[in-house]
DNA sequence: TCAAATGGCGCC
DNA sequence: AAAGGGCGCCATTTGA
């Protein structure tokens, strides 16, 4: 393993390499080097690079036309390992795990939102003075490595996910960094379909401003679609009593008025989140750069920062076109997370039903008379924890053909409500309970609490199950689908021209040249079978991804 | 007058 | 079909 860090009080001027051992012991000297090509020039191909951090350690080398094979990343590591002992939001960089081992002052994490700003020498005298003592990076790195690997302890499902976790943090800098091909023309060919014209700022499109009129007209007064509270009291003063204005809300009315403010509320969704501004901000260059955040989900999902990656409307897909003589493979696992509860739960029935491609239908006929929709509501609020409506009746039906997995959800709920930690397949654990959770919640059950007390001790304690009943599912979920990631992303280094451009949860998207697309194609099921078996490995469950070979996303579904 | 909270909705 | 989990982002509202 080769451990590397920038050189301290050097910005942007070189690097410490040291060739370690996996238990973090030296084995040679330490090198300095000036830039990204000199660090390469010294390294074997295929060592494991360990770094503090891949988010802020990668770029300079992808820039530099260097793609790293595999890392170990000490801060993404510790924030795992952290949350297995109840403690979140700490810092987790090398330092303060060097800090922490050897009982230093533990220094802050580098604040990633800080823009880099070029100190005057004044600020830069303060800031050292104030900083933790300097600790030599590569020590700090040595350190916090066998402080991991004591920690660990071979415990071989955390490590998957540790090693996933560290592979997925350099999948999500090339991806941020090679970004998501993106039409400009093919958008606002559909923003002026939709909404009319680019307006002035400050102005409404064309669509909206006739919707608004609309609005106003069937109410017979002045109602501005853009205010809830407005709309609302629009509503009510026609002699619907509503209590949101929530679109499924709505729906449920009889009034001129509703057609125009549910056409009015979808497409003024595109115009503000999706619209010409959003276009301005993230398509430069025929490319959508999000930035990704693997695993700052506490269930172990990837959050992005900037353009909504993560939220993209199907009506915008439209704009996702493969390049010249290039296809894009768009993968999805179909129907996760079900599958994911029949393995964790162990029911052999839910796996036996798993089986085949479509889970619901084959749900749907062991128990629901065929009827896909209503196995499907019953499924996902398991899952969700639904209590009340369709959802709540159908749980019965699930209850009697699936003890097993009823239990695992109702009883990973019962510990939640109890204040009790959960953890995902490969170990990922949720946080506990906050101080002022417990103080409500044990309000509740004393003798002298008044009826609002135990009301919202009780609905603290219900939102917490709801919460830990699904963390159980989407954390192991998002188990596999890392494992999925970095499997696959292993095997397109030997597809020339293969770029992973797109990750959602549990659907990816490969950017190929088009004679290799039938080759990631299938690597994409092989990587979810190697998943299957790593994450899985003693359940009957499937987990079959279904990849598609388009030129345009929007093809594919 | 500003920042924080809220309501709403897109994706999974 | 119902409004149950997780996010990020926008515009509006609230409150200090």
């Amino acid at each position: 393993m080769q451990a590397i860090a920038p050189r301290p009080a050097e910005p942007g001027g070189g690097y410490l390499l040291q060739e370690i051992t996996e238990a973090g012991e030296p084995h040679g000297p330490v090198v300095v080097v000036d830039s990204p090509p000199q660090v390469i020039a010294r390294l074997p191909p295929g060592q494991r690079w360990l770094w503090d951090a891949t988010a802020s350690g990668y770029p300079p080398f992808f820039r530099a036309g260097i793609r790293v094979e595999r890392c170990y990343d000490v801060t993404l590591t510790e924030r795992i390992l952290l949350g297995r002992q109840g403690r979140f939001g700490l810092p987790s960089s090398a330092a303060a795990v060097h800090a922490r081992a050897t009982g230093l002052a533990v220094p802050d994490d580098p604040d990633p939102l800080a823009a880099p700003t070029e100190p005057t020498l004044f600020d830069d005298a303060m800031a050292r003075s104030a900083m933790a003592p300097a600790v030599d990076p590569i020590e700090a790195l040595r350190v916090a490595l066998a402080d991991q690997r004591r920690r660990i302890d071979d415990d071989r499902a955390l490590g998957l996910l540790l090693a996933a976790e560290s592979a997925s943090a350099l999948a999500a800098t090339e991806m941020g960094l090679i970004g998501l091909p993106w039409r400009a023309d093919i958008h606002r060919d559909l923003l002026t379909g939709m909404l009319g014209p680019r307006p002035r700022p400050g102005e409404r499109p064309q669509r909206l401003a006739e919707l608004a009129t609309q609005i106003t007209d069937a109410f017979g007064f002045t109602v501005n679609p853009d205010s809830a509270v407005d709309l609302r009291a629009g509503f009510r003063r026609v002699g619907f009593e509503i209590e949101s204005t929530r679109s499924w809300v709505i729906k449920e009315i009889d009034h001129p008025a509703v057609a125009p403010v549910l056409s009015y509320k979808e497409l003024a969704r595109i115009y503000t989140a999706n619209g010409w501004n959003w276009l301005d901000d993230w398509a430069r260059g025929g490319r959508f750069h999000p930035e990704y955040l693997p695993g700052s989900v506490v269930s172990g999902r990837w959050a992005t920062r900037g353009g909504g990656a993560l939220q993209i409307p199907r009506a915008l897909r439209r704009a996702v076109v493969a390049d010249p003589g290039h296809l894009l493979v768009v993968a999805d696992a179909a129907q996760l997370e079900p599958r994911v509860l029949a393995a964790v739960s162990g029911d052999e029935a839910l796996q036996q039903v798993s089986a085949g491609a479509d889970l619901y239908t084959a749900l749907a006929n062991d128990g629901f008379g065929g009827d896909r929709a209503h196995a499907k509501v019953a499924m996902l609020g398991a899952m969700y924890g639904a209590t009340s409506g369709e959802a709540g009746r159908l749980l019965g039906t699930l209850r009697g053909r699936y003890p097993v997995a009823m239990a695992c959800v109702e009883n990973a709920a019962r510990q939640g409500e109890s204040g009790d930690v959960v953890h995902s397949v490969l170990g990922r654990a949720c946080p506990p309970p906050s101080a002022s959770w417990r103080e409500l919640v044990g309000l509740g059950s004393m003798q002298d609490a008044t009826d609002a007390e135990r009301r919202r001790a009780g609905q603290l304690a219900r939102d917490r199950g709801r919460f830990t009943r699904n963390f159980v599912v989407q954390a192991s979920a998002a188990d596999w689908a890392s494992v999925w990631l970095s499997g696959l992303r292993r095997e397109l280094r030997a597809v020339a021209g293969a770029e992973l451009v797109f990750f959602q949860h549990d659907e990816l998207l490969v950017h190929v040249p088009a004679e290799h697309a039938g080759t990631v194609a299938a690597l994409t099921i092989g990587a979810a079978e190697s998943a299957r078996r790593l994450v899985f490995p003693a359940s009957l469950v499937t987990t079959p991804v279904l990849p598609v070979i388009v030129d345009c996303y929007a093809d594919a579904k």
